[in-house]
RNA sequence: CGGGGCGUGGCGCAGUCCGGUAGCGCACUGCACUGGGGGUGCAGAGGUCACAGGUUCAAAUCCUGUCGCCCCGACCA
């Protein structure tokens, strides 16, 4: 390509909208253009190096055994009816009625059409296993869309479905994806980190994220300083401190005039938090439920929410807690008759707790559960935070931001039982196919790449995936013999199969190496009078400082060395 | 959805408080010079000042409403 007749232009200045460096990076240098909150249009440059990551993954699916098929992105809403996911996925499901006034969803995720496709097309354990992808472009109403490619609304994805016969092969179909993702990530010059994480609205038990971790990612990832144990904040475990229970003491009221927190009781008894019953309101489907957990620690709401069975979580309006009869600031759940309790284990590991009242300016001393309070559920709800013990034993956890690039989950039989699709085993029973998931953002990971691959002048992209190869700079070109040679040299690149960029412009040197920079192409290739009169022409890495001049004949030898 | 900010040529901004013929830098066009890190000069072109309504002799500027975009939070494969 002639950057002569390439459409689209750097900028100088980034638009004052975009925040991250990805954005910035990528709207520079003409990859992509913002059409409104989280849509965005691929020009040439951006829709190069988006092609170079879907074919890398296209290589990986289908040399781990995936076949690529393709999904409406426009589905009846009935569908999503069948797998109960039509109410609860709402704001991010689009819908709209058709004009014979059907209701209609823009595809956010493909679970369903998947699941369809199988049920029609297994009906024996023979038929069984396969994993079928495709890449595609999925819409997500997210309330809120930033960063450029890093959330977008409208955006491609790549979904692979797997289909199993029994947990073992399950667990076979989703290794083989993990590999896959491994290889594929690293291919992007990506160094992701598999962690565990909460399947949110897709469902299933076990899932897993891949993570780009980044300063400027989103994600908060706690790792272990001594293990490989790496979690989602949503999802991460930790060993809870437990504390010698002793007799357990009469329940006694006292006054705490003006003690509203945690902390001023904790502080006003002269103890530590650990102490303390926390009472925290939520509310769910309408209904008031109150949550304790130990002084100590904090309510993790996705755990809460998975206690729940997957019912949305929110913290209680001030009015709502006061139409329950509770008293803000010395509430507790003791003596409460018809609502909902849960209960973090914390609290078992520990006797004695002071506790709110439920009375204005009261608190009490030693209250336990079983005794004091019930406990409707008790679980796990604590948020892991850094310096906690990671739940293997080894180590403390440390926080981490991070950008999920890739998501595998084992979603076992969620859809398959709600949706029918069953297949005839060995001894002609119906069973439930297994099902496993897993999606790669495409666009997202270009974000990615180029928010861990940049430096102050631009970006600097693996071969992989630079939209060129090669940028050729000719330099004084108004002189016929340069020129001639710098056109010469640019049929040999092409004719040895480099994607090349030649500068062939009117311009500045300095204008083209900004741009050579900024478009992060890994190999420049200068040829000018000056190269020349040094001996040849300059080849330089995007990655060096400075390049080296090499003879004419030696370019492609120079280059290949650079590239392979 | 709560909080904050911003809408003025393709991009970055000034002008708005205090109403009076819309300006700067980059980019763009032509010519000349220059020629290894966004170069110089001369001459140009391009704007419904987000939209609607109102106040006024007069509105980018004041008032009312609407829309859009960004950030923080909530939320989110």
């Amino acid at each position: 390509m002639r950057s002569s007749q390439l459409f689209g232009k750097t900028l100088r200045q980034a638009p004052a909208d975009a925040e991250n460096i990805s954005h910035k990076l990528l709207t520079r240098a003409g990859f992509i253009q913002q059409i409104a909150s989280g849509i965005f249009s691929l020009q040439p440059l951006g829709n190069r190096s988006i092609t170079k990551i879907r074919n890398i993954i296209r290589e990986e699916m289908d040399r781990a055994g995936g076949q690529e098929i393709s999904m409406p992105v426009v589905q009846p809403r009935s569908l999503w009816e069948e797998s109960g996911r039509a109410d609860v996925m709402l704001p991010p499901l689009t819908t709209f009625e058709d004009r014979r006034e059907r209701d209609m969803v823009i595809a956010p995720t493909h679970e369903e059409t998947t699941t369809v496709m199988a049920r029609a097309g297994v009906t024996s354990y023979r038929d069984l296993p396969f994993t079928i992808y495709q890449i595609q472009t999925k819409f997500r109403d997210e309330t809120r869309p930033r960063g450029g490619l890093i959330r977008a609304r409208e955006f491609e994805m790549k979904d692979a479905y797997s289909f199993d016969a029994n947990e073992e092969g399950m667990d076979k179909s989703f290794q083989a994806m993990v590999a896959a993702y491994k290889r594929i990530f690293k291919r992007c010059g990506l160094e992701a980190i598999m962690v565990e994480a909460d399947s949110g609205g897709i469902g299933g038990k076990d899932s897993n994220e891949f993570v780009l971790l980044t300063e400027s990612g989103e994600d908060t990832i706690l790792v272990s300083t001594e293990s490989d144990y790496a979690a989602n904040v949503e999802k991460a475990e930790f060993i809870k401190k437990e504390f010698p229970k002793g007799e357990l003491g009469e329940v006694e009221e006292f006054a705490t005039p003006g003690i509203k927190t945690i902390d001023e009781l904790a502080k006003a008894e002269g103890v530590s938090k650990s102490k303390t019953a926390k009472a925290v309101f939520y509310t769910v489907d309408g209904e008031v439920v109150v949550v304790t957990i130990r002084g100590d620690y904090d309510v993790n709401e996705t755990k809460l929410r998975n206690l729940l069975d997957g019912s949305e979580p929110r913290l209680s309006t001030p009015e709502e807690v006061e139409a329950a009869g509770l008293v803000s600031g010395s509430a507790s759940a003791v003596g409460m008759e018809g609502m909902r309790s849960v209960v973090d284990d914390s609290i078992t590991m520990g006797s004695n707790y002071l506790a709110g009242a439920n009375k204005e300016g009261f608190h009490l001393r030693n209250v336990n559960l079983e005794r004091d309070f019930k406990a409707d559920i008790l679980g796990d709800i604590a948020e892991a935070k850094k310096g906690y013990l990671s739940p293997d034993g080894k180590g403390k956890l440390i926080a981490k931001r991070g950008i999920e690039v890739g998501h595998v989950f084992k979603l076992g039989n969620v859809y398959s039982s709600k949706m029918g699709a069953d297949y005839t085993d060995e001894d002609g029973g119906q069973n439930e196919i297994l099902m496993g998931c897993y999606g790669i953002g495409v666009g997202r990971l270009l974000a990615a790449a180029v928010e861990s691959n940049h430096d102050d002048f631009g970006m600097v992209l693996p071969q992989s995936i630079a939209p060129y190869e090669v940028y050729l700079a000719g330099l004084n070109l108004n002189d016929p013999d340069i020129a001639g040679k710098a056109e010469q040299l640019y049929q040999q690149l092409l004719d040895a199969g480099y994607d090349v960029l030649y500068d062939d412009r009117e311009a500045p040197p300095g204008v083209k190496f900004k741009d050579a920079d900024l478009l992060g192409i890994p190999a420049r290739i200068v040829i000018s009078s000056r190269s020349l009169d040094g001996g040849g022409v300059e080849v330089k890495a995007r990655t060096e400082k400075n390049g080296e001049i090499v003879a004419e004949s030696d370019t492609l030898d120079a280059v290949k060395k650079l590239l392979g």
